[in-house]
RNA sequence: GGCCUGAUAGCUCAGUCGGUAGAGCAGAGGAUUGAAAAUCCUCGUGUCGGUGGUUCGAUUCCACCUCAGGCCA
């Protein structure tokens, strides 16, 4: 009979349910998230917290993963095996085709529908990954916004090829300084998609991100959040590990991956998917644009810059501030405390 | 053994008609709201291979040495 029993949340009637675990859980609503810079050892950590909970009829993981969303993209983005995936079955991953393109919004949408069915189903979610805009998009919600519109992009596109990008950043000031001062010119990715929001919505941008729909997870969701950030200190080591990873990769077969994606013929270099770290590289080479040597150095170094980028959405995130472990072996031994400190676990 | 070319930032190189030097890449820090494994911003002191010589002053010109590549023997 731990204290902790009656400080937490409401307790439903104990007649409900025989198994006060799964009575607990299910009250509680308690959601754990895992982060970490890619090759740290997130999805082991997840596994095996996973194993701690009572296996896969007690736990649900969920991706957080750009990437291992698209289907046949398995040995570059380091996916779990099929053998994994069965004995720990993952929500958001090999969903979408590559040629299809996927966002955070998207991402908030699906990781609540996952979440929801979880707790009907009375398992814990564990959300994993590293896509950090994904998972602070899901933590903080996200502004009802408009999706991409195809033809406002083209006719921005070709204002930028006319005008320059400064032309559209003054106009973007004239309208919004606020998000014109919070966007580089340079950066036509973003500089687009504030004039795209704008013209769509009639409306200032930064007014809108103000308003971010249903709120924080904790509100849309009723749920509370173990947040675990996993932060390498010794980073010449992930380093090391980055590049042994990708040259096994390159043994299990990567290449022929990449080959499969060119071979279907409506893929091409400007989608998301091809984009991704490695298959950028392997695709050019198998294009004959560079060398299997340049292919190789120049996808360790995406993967080590994609690592760098990672981390530091971590250390700007004040959450993280007393949950960041630089142990991944340690990982799932600490979340467990943390949950037993609940009586979840 | 002789001749030629090179030696400058972690890497590839530019440059200084003699006044101690700057790009790309790598690296580091940062931003991040429907493409995010994306996109973008900021950050450059290094015995200018070594030792002498000429000069007010040499990374720059000259000599020799070392190393690398090439050519001739």
């Amino acid at each position: 009979m731990s204290p902790s029993n009656e400080s937490v949340g409401p307790v439903n009637a104990q007649s409900s349910s025989p198994d006060p675990l799964t009575q607990q859980a299910g009250s509680q609503k308690t959601i754990v998230v895992i982060i970490g810079p890619t090759a740290v050892g997130k999805t082991d950590a997840a596994m095996k917290l996973q194993d701690q909970l009572g296996g896969q009829s007690k736990a649900q993981l969920i991706s957080a993963d750009s990437a291992m969303i698209y289907k046949g993209m398995d040995i570059g983005t380091a996916k779990p095996s099929a053998e994994e995936l069965a004995e720990y079955p993952h929500k958001l991953v090999s969903i979408l085709d590559p040629n299809e393109i996927y966002s955070a919004a998207d991402f908030v949408r699906d990781a609540d529908k996952c979440i929801a069915q979880a707790f009907a189903e009375n398992k814990m979610p564990i959300i994993v990954g590293g896509t950090m805009l994904y998972v602070k998009c899901f933590l903080d919600g996200i502004a009802q916004l408009p999706d991409a519109d195809e033809a406002i992009r083209r006719q921005l596109v070709k204002e930028l090829d006319a005008g320059g990008a400064q032309a559209l950043h003054d106009e973007l000031a004239a309208i919004d300084p606020a998000a014109a001062a919070n966007i580089h010119p340079n950066n036509h990715q973003r500089l687009l998609r504030g004039l795209e929001v704008v013209r769509l919505t009639g409306k200032p941008l930064s007014s809108q991100w103000v308003e971010q729909a249903g709120g924080s997870a904790t509100a849309r969701l009723g749920a509370n959040i173990i947040l675990l950030g996993i932060l390498p200190t010794q980073r010449a080591v992930l380093h090391q590990r980055i590049e042994s990873r990708f040259d096994q990769m390159l043994e299990s077969g990567f290449l022929e991956e990449v080959r499969t994606l060119r071979q279907r013929g409506d893929l091409h270099e400007d989608l998301p998917a091809v984009r991704a770290v490695g298959y950028r590289q392997g695709w050019q080479f198998l294009a004959g644009d560079i060398d299997a040597q340049t292919m190789r150095d120049k996808a360790v170094v995406a993967t080590r810059q994609l690592a760098k980028r990672q981390m530091t959405w971590m250390r700007q995130w004040p959450e993280l501030d007393n949950c960041i472990t630089d142990q991944p072996e340690q990982a799932t031994a600490i979340l467990v405390k943390r949950l037993a400190a609940l009586d979840l676990v």
